[in-house]
RNA sequence: GGCCCCGUAGCUCAGCUGGAUAGAGCGACCGCCUCCUAAGCGGUAGGUCACAGGUUCAAAUCCUGUCGGGGUCACCA
């Protein structure tokens, strides 16, 4: 149940109806009549621009236009009054039928009020965290994937087919630096001095990696070049490092559908198959690229060079395939992976990087455009900064150092529950602070304890009516304004689900859940004040029957929401 | 220099395929607990939506340009 797409059809039906009436000329295009909720609740429930945006196709003045709608409209039960305001917005306002309605669909089937058919099972991968093999994930890493899991979520909701899927990026150099860098470990394990070269990588997270070298074959590397080590210890190690990775993960509660190796596209013919077919669209030949327009590096020289004509599909130069030496660039790999993606048959695409990653998009988005022959959407979302702080005070990083802060540290300190739903309280464009005292804070200023609130208030008046004895009954009575913002907010859910939902914004779900909460908050106050607005009726089971049908519809999205965003609602909170 | 993201209240940020008098939280000020959790709520104050053009009945939103902040820039991934 959607109600504003409800009304909408209402809307079109009538001006279907008056264009039968000879009001209106044949042949508009209704497509741009939206219904919305106002902006300002005091112009009604819900506003129409249908007057405005006919009024010059249909050559009449929108104030005709409306007031002749609004006749048509009001003759629904559903419509209370259509009033014709500002350039000519018809404004609605509904009835309180109308508004139990929402609740009573929210109450009857739990799972299903806000669930959205707008995917209509359409496959769509989602791509993300995709981190190098070579160390624990940090809080770039997190963000990455608390939004890419709530995304993927989020469109499973909206009535997607969906797989979250990890690229394993263990096929480059930088999987030889992570051997080498164990291989020193390994030496320390086995009571030798390691030597951590420039370029290696110092993190101490690899001393345990060194010390299951040693058990598993001794001494006998000791001393050897790495022709003889490099292949099995870089499979080890990036074995372990995977089994760290999938754990961290698992701690903040993502659940990969598929990890896919780089690797495992060597020696498959995937690669040469997928410029082949670039080839075959002539999207392949040996040039020499410009180079950079203003500062020069200091050893550009022209190269001639395998090229992918990525300007062909929207890339501002051509990007080079294959290394002097003859092997594949990066880039090659990246753009047969995403040649398996688009045959396993996605019909969207959607990968998240970091905002580190922004120069990959278009030539990535070529790549997709030219391998689907456009067929196929990839949107790739990028996730900003985080900054983190503890009591207002922010915190160095090094990565050479070794000493990031991880997403393990994260989790361990503040929970899975919290780091999620702060993760998703920012645009995914926009940098985020995280600060590791405040979202620990149990003030209305912290947003994930606000909503958690909001549910636990629920919980404590379910527990307080059982105590009582109240039978629960799914139609509720609403009589006051500030039950009716309530139930106005409750019927936005399933509008905002799609529109989270198109617009790959996850955030917009928190962002709701917030705004919920307060409107329920503000009811809570009320009963402060009103006795009739309080849930629990003193002695009167059956009005408090009909009273406790609102909080728990508000307790049913609040949980379908955090549900969405990976976030435990919480029972009560003590 | 090219490309990408950002610029909205003192601060941190929302803002729907373009809609009405641009919202929330923090901070400031004034109020609300005999009563379902005051871990909360109500109110007041605070704005040239960076700037300039353009499109439109209508622009914070779309387009162009300028300014400011960040990221990134061939044979690493």
């Amino acid at each position: 149940m959607n109600l504003f797409t409800d009304i909408r059809s209402l809307v079109i039906d009538a001006l279907a109806a008056m264009t039968d009436a000879g009001v209106l000329p044949g042949g508009l295009d209704l497509g741009n009549v939206t219904v919305e909720p106002p902006r300002d609740a005091l112009h009604g429930d819900m506003a129409t621009n249908a007057a405005m945006v006919l009024a010059k196709p249909a050559g009449m003045k929108p104030r005709d236009i409306a007031e002749a709608l609004a006749a048509r409209l009001v003759a629904d039960p559903r419509i209370v009054t259509a009033e014709v305001a500002g350039p000519g917005f018809l404004n609605l306002s509904l009835a309180d039928d109308v508004w139990a309605g929402v609740v009573e669909a929210a109450l009857a089937a739990p799972d299903a009020y806000g669930r959205s058919s707008m995917g209509a099972g359409r496959k769509v991968n989602v791509e993300f965290v995709s981190a190098n093999p070579t160390g624990p994930l940090h809080v770039g890493h997190t963000r990455g994937a608390v939004f890419g899991d709530a995304l993927a979520s989020l469109l499973a909701y909206a009535g997607y087919d969906v797989t979250r899927e990890y690229y394993i990026n263990d096929g480059g150099a930088q999987v030889d630096v992570l051997a080498r860098s164990a291989f020193e470990r390994y030496r320390e394990a086995c009571g030798q001095a390691p030597e951590i070269a420039e370029g290696l990588y110092p993190g101490d997270y690899l001393v345990p990696v060194g010390e299951a070298i040693k058990a598993k074959y001794g001494d006998s590397l000791l001393g050897k070049g790495e022709e003889h080590w490099l292949d099995e210890l870089r499979e080890f190690a990036t074995e372990r490092m995977m089994e760290m990775i999938r754990s961290d993960l698992s701690e903040l509660g993502v659940e990969m559908d598929l990890y896919y190796s780089e690797k495992s596209l060597y020696g498959t013919g995937l690669i040469e198959a997928a410029i082949a077919d670039l080839d075959a669209k002539g999207l392949i030949y040996r040039g020499t690229l410009e180079p950079p327009k203003g500062k020069m590096p200091e050893d550009w020289e022209p190269r001639e060079q395998t090229l992918f004509r990525s300007t062909a599909h929207g890339d501002d130069v051509d990007r080079p395939i294959r290394k002097s030496d003859g092997g594949w660039t990066y880039f090659a790999p990246d753009i047969a992976y995403h040649y398996d993606k688009v045959s396993r048959g996605y019909d969207a695409l959607i990968d998240v990087f970091g905002a580190d990653h922004s120069g990959y998009v278009k030539r990535m988005k070529a790549a997709v455009s030219a391998l689907s022959d456009g067929r196929v959407p990839l949107d790739i979302k990028l996730t900003q900064l985080v900054r983190l702080f503890r009591d207002g005070e922010p915190f160095k990083m090094s990565k050479r150092a070794g000493n990031f802060v991880t997403l393990r540290d994260v989790v361990d300190q503040v929970g899975a529950d919290v780091t999620r739903f702060v993760m998703l309280t920012r645009k995914n464009d926009a940098p985020l602070d995280f600060d590791f005292a405040r979202v620990l804070e149990q003030s209305k200023d912290n947003p994930v304890f606000y909503v958690q609130y909001a549910i636990a208030r629920v919980n404590s008046v379910l527990r307080k009516a059982a105590e009582q004895g109240v039978v629960l009954r799914d139609t509720p009575k609403l009589e006051d304004d500030a039950e009716r913002i309530v139930a106005r907010k409750l019927a936005e859910w399933p509008r905002l689900v799609e529109i989270a939902a198109r617009t790959h914004e996850p955030h917009r779900i928190a962002f709701y859940l917030y705004d919920l909460a307060s409107d329920f908050h503000a009811l809570w106050n009320r009963g402060n004040e009103k006795q009739h607005l309080r849930f629990l009726q003193d002695g009167n089971t059956a009005a408090s029957a009909e009273k406790i049908a609102l909080p728990r519809a508000v307790g049913v999205v609040i949980s379908a929401g955090l549900g969405i965003l990976g976030v435990t609602p919480v029972e009560e909170m003590r």
